[in-house]
RNA sequence: GUGGAUGUAGCUCAGUUGGCAGAGCAUCGGGUUGUGGUCCCGAGGGCCGCGGGUUCAAGUCCCGUCAUCCACCCCA
């Protein structure tokens, strides 16, 4: 009998684990040096956590199970909930803004594709008790800079943003009856999707109504430098609502303040972007790759009811998810994963076997003073020694000749001078130890 | 849930009109007589995804099944 990993899960070998390390790495450096500190959560929830934000269909999209108390649970498929649930019970003592980052391992039961897999990593940045569209311009910034530690450009990836509110304001100002908007939102997100064509075709079954088929069509052809009410509500014929005026403006501060991070030239406004038909209340973004030929890399957005609909009070919030599968492939693709091998700073050879007494004890003291020290299980001629040492990724050889006296190598030189054990341990201490 | 492609060594793959299951890389061992990366020699490792059928004979042909990948639906 022999067992293979479950659909849609993933094997971490050392050499794929050093990826997932260099990666939450820079998570977590960048979601630090931002102010953002580190929370985490259960894996397993109330199933009811998901349903009563998501609904009822939900279930079936996530792994859930009843324990022997008879309780339906779920192994968490996003980690907003917990947060919003941890963040609520304790709303009146926590100070704010509460800026707070995690990278959950999160399950959701679907079929797996590329870029999608049942089990995954994603790390998420928050924002709550803010209202500002600063608080969404500085979660833009934290990702933008994350995709910049990792080495990407904006001729890598672009981060694509609207406004939720400003669509709402639309439809509504257009007259769209409440039970067409879901059909219409998830419309226009095909927009960049599917072909020009197939897009108007979606729209006129969604929105029915002639006039507000051509009022979509027109706000969502609309550039950014066009968003402004009074422009608005001429180039769609509608009359000016309180609503629109409020979301332009809203959009307009996100924009600026995006500049100001001096993250312009990685960002740019388009319609398509609604981000399903999720919690999302104001401002939504998502990064792609340039070449748009993978899943979105990361995505968020403004989300100002989620802690009421779950039983707080009315607090606002904001915050973006980016997942660890999409990026693993595109820093592949793009080459800019660095050389992640294993490393050892030292590696102690003895010179003849009479002088494998002195190895073990000189391991002990290198590895007490922080330096990575290994040695040869098999005492075998220096040449083999050496060949080790080289295939375990070792910086330097300290080859020991007796209790007094070694050689030290430096492995990627080729240099090696004689000199005291004394010597050699404090040569090391020095360049690799704790106190060095 | 739907559709397509692919399953041969740890990995990447070859395998002719059906005729003894192979290579490269990786791993392990040995050598180049006490200083690594190179090089040379050798070894281990396979129910050819699984089950049935055709045939004297199946990795190869046929049927089924499972798995993986890709795409659709969906995407928090």
């Amino acid at each position: 009998m022999s067992f293979k990993a479950v659909k849609g899960t993933r094997d971490f070998y050392p050499e794929i684990m050093r990826v997932r390390n260099y990666i939450f790495d820079a998570w977590r450096r960048v979601s630090l040096r931002n102010g953002f500190e580190e929370f985490d959560s259960p894996i397993f929830e109330y199933l009811e956590l998901f349903t009563a934000k998501s609904g009822q269909e939900i279930a079936s999209q996530l792994f859930n199970f009843t324990d022997r108390g008879g309780r339906s649970l779920a192994i968490r498929p996003e980690i907003t909930p917990s947060l919003a649930r941890m963040v609520n019970a304790k709303i009146n003592s926590l100070a704010r803004p509460i800026k707070w980052f995690s990278m959950p391992r999160l399950c959701r039961a679907e079929n797996p594709q590329k870029g999608r897999l049942r089990e995954f990593f994603q790390w998420n940045v928050d924002i709550i008790g803010e209202t500002s569209e600063l608080a969404d311009a500085e979660c833009v910034f934290v990702c933008i800079d994350a995709l910049r530690e990792l080495g990407l450009s904006p001729g890598d990836v672009a981060l694509r943003y609207s406004s939720r509110a400003l669509l709402s304001a639309v439809l509504k100002a257009l007259n769209t009856a409440e039970d067409r908007i879901p059909a219409v939102t998830a419309a226009l997100d095909k927009r960049n999707k599917v072909p020009p064509e197939a897009f108007d075709a979606m729209l006129k079954e969604a929105a029915g109504d002639e006039r507000i088929v051509a009022g979509v069509a027109k706000f969502a052809a609309m550039e950014e430098g066009c968003l402004e009410a009074s422009k608005i509500c001429q180039e769609l014929n509608i009359g000016q609502t309180p609503e629109i005026a409020a979301a332009c403006q809203s959009l307009a501060s996100f924009r600026a303040a995006l500049d100001r991070f001096g993250i312009g030239q990685w960002c740019r406004y388009d319609a398509g972007v609604v981000r399903g038909l999720a919690y999302y209340t104001g401002i939504v973004y998502e990064v792609f790759d340039a070449g748009q030929s993978l899943r979105a890399v990361a995505g968020g957005g403004r989300y100002d009811n989620l802690l009421e609909v779950l039983g707080g009070p009315k607090v606002t919030a904001t915050g973006f998810g980016m997942g660890d599968v999409v990026l693993g492939i595109l820093l592949e693709e793009k080459g800019k994963l660095p050389p992640l091998q294993a490393q050892v700073d030292c590696f102690v050879i003895d010179a003849e076997e009479s002088a494998f007494d002195a190895v073990l004890g000189t391991v002990s003291r290198l590895r007490q003073g922080g330096v990575s020290a290994e040695y040869s299980y098999k005492r075998q001629h220096i040449g083999k020694q050496l060949k080790e040492a080289n295939r375990r990724g070792a910086r330097k050889a300290l080859i020991v000749k007796s209790a007094q006296e070694a050689g030290l190598k430096d492995l990627v030189t080729g240099d090696q001078a004689d000199m005291s054990m004394d010597e050699a341990v404090a040569d090391l201490l020095r360049a690799f130890g704790v106190a060095g």
